[in-house]
This record gives C-alpha cells, sequence and structure tokens, in this order.
DNA sequence: AAGAAGATGCAACTTTGTTGCAAAATCTTT
DNA sequence: AAAGATTTTGCAACAAAGTTGCATCTTCTT
C-alpha cells in the first residue's frame, strides 16, 4: 500500500510527506469521493486545514484526483484514473451521489453517453451526477 | 415584463416586492444562469445578502428556478420552465459551461440521455454539465 | 551531513452562508 | 382608503469555508 502511495507522489515529482501520503491512503481506502471536510475528520484533524487545502490542490494541478460537480454547494474530490495527465485529464465516466448515506461513488464502469450540442458548442469536457440511493443502501 | 412577473410570483402565492421583482427581472432579462454574487453584483447592492439568499431559497422551494451542478464550488440558479412543480420539479436538460465567458446557460433543447446504472443504484435525478466553448464565443 | 528547495502550521483575514429579531412593506378585509 | 394581520426586509451577530504571508520545520539532493 505505502509502495503504491510513494509511487503516485514519485511519478508526480511531489515529495513524499505526511499529509500526502495520508490523504492519498483515505482515496485509496475507499471507492467514493471525499469532501474537505471529510478529510479532516478522517485524518483525526491531524493535520492543518491549510494543509489539507494545499494538499488538495496539488493533487488536483497534477491531475492525481478531480473533482466532481454536485446539485448542493460541496466540492467533492476523487483518484483519477492513471491515465490522467496533469491539469487536463479525461473524466469520462458517471459519478453517482447517494442520497442516504450522503456518499459519492465513482461509477467507472458506466461511461456517458454522447450528446447532440447545437450549432456552435463546442464541448471540451462532460460531467454526469446521478442521485439517488445507491447499492449499499438500498439492500439495508 | 412586468405583467409577466407579477404573474409568476401570483401563480405561486407570493407577496410582489423590491427584490422578488427585480431578481426576477435579472433571470428573465438574459438566457444564462446567476450564481448568488451575480445577482448582488446586477442588483447594484440594492438589496441586502441576507434578502438575496432568502429570496433564491423561496423561488427554489416553489420551483421558480433551480440549482446547476458546478465542479468548481458556486451554485448557479436558472429559471425553471413553466411547468416545474413546487418542489420536486423536472429539470431534464443538460447545461453548459462556457470556459470562456463563464456564463452557465440551460440548453433546454437538449435531453439528457438515458444511463444503465449497475443493479441496485435506483436513480432520482439526472444531472449534466458539459463545458467548451459557447456558440457567442465561438462567433468572435 | 549540510544546504537548497519545498511543505507545513499559525495567525490574520476574506468570502460565503445562516439565524433571531425589530422595523418596514404587503396583502386582506371592511 | 385605512387598520390590522401577515410577510418580508435589513441589521447585527455569528458560523463555516477558503485564502495569503511568513517563519519554521521536512524532505530531497549531492
Amino acid at each position: 500500500m505505502h509502495e503504491v502511495i510513494e509511487n503516485i507522489l514519485k511519478r508526480n515529482q511531489l515529495s513524499v510527506t505526511g499529509s500526502r501520503v495520508r490523504i492519498l491512503e483515505l482515496f485509496l481506502g475507499q471507492q467514493g469521493a471525499l469532501a474537505h471536510g471529510d478529510i479532516e475528520k478522517r485524518t483525526g484533524e491531524k493535520f492543518d486545514r491549510v494543509t489539507v487545502y494545499r494538499t488538495l490542490q496539488v493533487f488536483l494541478n497534477k491531475g492525481i484526483i478531480h473533482t466532481i460537480p454536485t446539485a448542493d454547494n460541496s466540492i467533492r474530490y476523487a483518484l483519477c484514473k492513471d491515465d490522467c495527465a496533469g491539469g487536463h485529464h479525461h473524466d469520462n465516466h458517471v459519478h453517482f451521489v447517494c442520497n442516504e448515506c450522503g456518499s459519492t461513488i465513482c461509477l467507472d464502469e458506466v461511461t456517458i453517453p454522447g450528446v447532440k450540442l447545437p450549432i456552435g458548442f463546442e464541448p471540451t469536457q462532460v460531467e454526469m451526477v446521478i442521485s439517488g440511493v445507491c447499492k449499499d443502501c438500498r439492500e439495508k
């Protein structure tokens, strides 16, 4: 596990530091997405709020994580699949937000269908967020 | 114009007040979506910040406007088409965010295609946001 | 092991959003 | 058209979220 994390960091020319390792651990340890607040809580407030902000910012710039749009105000972050290059990365899967448990899940296997835009509009990125009840909550 | 606005308000059992009229004017006077900040600026800070928040909240509850999810943190609001009933309204069109001019546009004529979710997931709402370059910016 | 480069924590601050309450505006009724 | 009931508004105070500068501490390089 720690091997994998060091790898991610080094591949992106990032130094291996406590907060970066811990935050990547969190992302790797679950399939869903994390909001800033989640991360603060789950690290046991071990790192400064500012450090978490800056770490996430760095990960975003490097394309290690991506943001997920939500209808409510909160930014969610999720790990990118390996082939996301810094900055412009391709994040063409559907995101699911569960209204019961609040978790956000990347449905990597569900590809976003194409749409035909009116003439003149030139798309560069497509996001699709589906909210409802997730598998785990349905089974309860 | 004012006729139309009064109509919207009365249809929703809302009293006709300065801020409500002005804010609806803004929405009707352009095709895109507005963030809270836009509204404050364009009203010339004539209304209290709190009033704007509360007005938007009321419009949301009545289904006069709807929110648009964005990957950055800002909530955008746009007018609903007439047939949105209070609370649960159907907002099944694609939203477009222009990276040049920053405007958010409802593509009412583009319907969100259906997707097949993995077993167990039960969707209640689907949002689709496409970013890129809008028609107006392309033509420049 | 030492120096350079980079990351962290702290403090102070800005921006964004919320709540309670008194004053003001709107609507209803006569 | 005015009085009273009901809503809405603005203010103040607060809470939460995010940012910046700077000194200190870590990490990386050689």
